[in-house]
DNA sequence: CACCAAGCGGAGAACCCTCTCCACTTGCCT
DNA sequence: AGGCAAGTGGAGAGGGTTCTCCGCTTGGTG
């Protein structure tokens, strides 16, 4: 048996079990920091202090700093229930009847989640590039989204020439909009997702193909602006 | 007549006569400081700082300051150029024989001058929003683009439900696809903006308006991120 | 050619930030 | 009930930034 203290040993492998044996009163304080701080990201953007996180938690900062070792951690874990959001929102498009319908709606989705959430824009974008934990699933999801584009292609509904760096192009310029017109983004950002969908459809043959080529994006490669 | 020590008191009346009665060596500092801010910043962004544009004009910190009393004054000044030529080249577009590849000429042309210069951009969309420099020259460009707008829409290249805010909508995402595209931002420009201008034009009739109206963007109410 | 205001450089003030150290407190198990 | 590892808070280190102060240098003119 085990001498030290047992703590919250949760038997259930939970994926989210980042916490492996913490003391009640320590597990009260990080989940409070991490709703504060979701709540800080989402609405004011990164460039939270960790101070004022510290300070609207009720923790000290070398609490929340123990808890969390770098602020790249606590960004990553804040957001990675919304990451998680969007893949599934990905999954959920494969399954729909109409590839085409699937693609716009994933689309969508994303960009209103991007829109509302400043905090989650800037994670997403890959802020932090080296977020580890992200990779994975960024894999996973860009694997699945490839299968929605061949299939909406297939379907007739999306243009032949879509390439996958499209999507992060479209990301890209979410990204701008919404961090540039404030309170306005939700907005905003459906009237572009609606110009660009509209410029991804198939029937509106495209005209002598004047279209650059795609320039191979990367969201590793993508530059992380004055946040760190 | 002047006692003091008649400086080159620049009979010509041109604009850029910001600087009254310079000694000589004061002026080429200030010359020399511009030429090395203007580079910075276009190659590396707004966030360089004071002191390294300092050393790099081989001046000290106290001689940048006297000459542009704050940060502000000192992007303001090395982008006015800039921006003058934005300005004119929505008047050449006005003299385009052909409304519609005015119009393309114009978006295209400033989404590349945004894309080859990171700082540009970033002035542009108002990272200082009270550059007051920029206000007259600002709503004189877009007196003269809503003019261009209405002549191509007349001419049947634009659809009818095209809004000014659509503008400002492209730059905006331009101009994150551009911070966020890094070395490849030419080519992701270009692309994002042929995108736009497919979907923006006319003949491919507006499928059943599912366009969401535009949301009334003023680049003056712009979030300007961390760079202050 | 001498004078002196204009111009100069660099130290440092004041303010941010992230992250660390360490003496004190407290939950939990025996 | 008591012991002790786990948990805590706040000061402060170390880095960044913009911008100021002040004593020395120098261009240009009478």
């Amino acid at each position: 048996m085990r001498t030290e203290h047992s703590r919250i040993t949760d038997p259930t492998g939970e994926p989210p079990a980042g916490t492996p044996g913490l003391r009640a009163d320590a597990l009260h304080n990080r989940t409070r920091i991490l709703e504060t701080a979701r709540e800080a990201f989402s609405t004011t953007g990164l460039d939270v202090s960790m101070a004022e996180i510290a300070r609207r938690s009720g923790v000290g900062i070398a609490t929340l700093y123990r808890r969390f070792p770098t602020k790249e951690a606590l960004v990553t874990e804040a957001f990675s229930d919304q990451f998680a959001e969007c893949v599934s929102v990905v999954d959920d498009a494969l399954a729909h009847p109409d590839p085409w319908h699937g693609f716009c709606w994933v689309v969508e989705k994303v960009c209103a989640m991007q829109a509302v959430d400043r905090g989650f824009t800037m994670a997403f974008l890959s802020a932090f590039p080296d977020a580890a934990a992200f990779e994975k699933k960024r894999a996973d999801a860009e694997h699945s989204f490839a299968r929605l584009i061949q299939r909406a292609k297939d379907a007739g509904g999306l243009r032949a020439d879509f390439a996958y760096e499209d999507l992060i192009l479209l990301l890209l310029a979410n990204g701008g909009v919404v961090t540039g017109s404030a309170a306005k983004a939700p907005e905003a950002s459906r009237r572009l997702v609606a110009y660009l969908l509209e410029a991804f459809r198939a029937d509106r043959a495209a005209p002598p193909a004047d279209l650059p080529p795609a320039p191979s994006l990367d969201l590793e490669q993508v530059y992380c602006p004055p946040t760190a």
